[in-house]
DNA sequence: TACAACCTGTGTGTTACACACAGGTCAAGG
DNA sequence: CCTTGACCTGTGTGTAACACACAGGTTGTA
């Protein structure tokens, strides 16, 4: 039986990061000592790296708990997961695009303000490099 | 004076959006009706446009309030700007990169699954898709 | 036995909203 | 005048995935 400290280092997971799937109930402690301290065994140790290997893969920690739920009622997740990995690449590319977007903005925003001086704030303008950049072309900020 | 709405519309940003601004007091009504009605000036409605050009940058609200309560106290705020700009620039490269590297584990995935049926969860397997991935030589998930 | 180091569970803070809820306001209809 | 309905108001809570802090318990050493 191993406390959460010793789960941790056996999953290579923060201690912390333990406490906080247990909390959420993404997984569950074997057994309570009498302190109340929880008990593991080895079984939830491959759990953990078993959760890890899917955040890897780009799951979220509730898609996680469905998963490990379907199979532990011994339904096949894999349809599900298929799913999840094709929609996820598609919303990680949307969402890649829009930050490459922002960098870009980012980099233009800094080069130009390289030839402008700092300024004083008065009552109709709080930082003129912010307001000279032109942004006014319809808004961004889509998202799922 | 504009109430909520009003100031909402005449600054293109929802009104949910504009009382979670009141609430976090990135913004602060100019009167206050009897009812409790908030109400602005069409000088909030410009702060309100600067708050989305700002955003469009990549600014955090808590950063977004620093600049602001910074000019309202006369002192030039650019300084500051510059270097958050810098720095998030940096960062989201970082992550458009962790991102990036995401999406190729997701699609060496998938295209791998495609040769893979679907499994019955046993004992000391939960989803052998994902357990297929390759993926214990050093993890990710790094941040600022 | 005293002390320090470490470990325990749990409460709260983080970001930028989204949603829900109970009640207030306003115009139209009866 | 009253009611119905649509709309608007402020505010409480939920979201994702932890990070940090805190008070108290445990363990090893002197
Ligand atoms: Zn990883
Ligand atoms: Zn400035
Ligand atoms: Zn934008
Ligand atoms: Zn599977």
């Amino acid at each position: 039986m191993l406390t959460v400290n010793e789960l941790a280092l056996e999953s290579d997971t923060p201690a912390h990061v333990v406490r906080y799937y247990l909390r959420i109930g993404l997984i569950q402690p074997a057994a309570q000592q009498e302190n109340g301290y929880r008990l593991f065994t080895s079984n939830d140790a491959a759990r953990l790296r078993f959760i890890r290997m899917a955040k890897h893969l780009g799951f979220t920690l509730n898609e996680i708990k469905q998963i490990t739920q379907h199979a532990e009622l011994g339904e096949s997740p894999c349809d599900d997961v298929r799913k999840i990995v094709q929609h996820r690449i598609h919303e990680n590319r949307a969402k890649i695009e829009e930050m490459m977007k922002l960098q870009e903005r980012m980099e233009q925003a800094l080069e130009q303000w390289d030839l402008m001086p700092d300024g004083i704030p008065d009552g109709n303008s709080v930082c003129h490099l912010i307001e000279s950049v032109e942004g006014s072309e319809g808004h961004c900020h889509t998202e799922t």
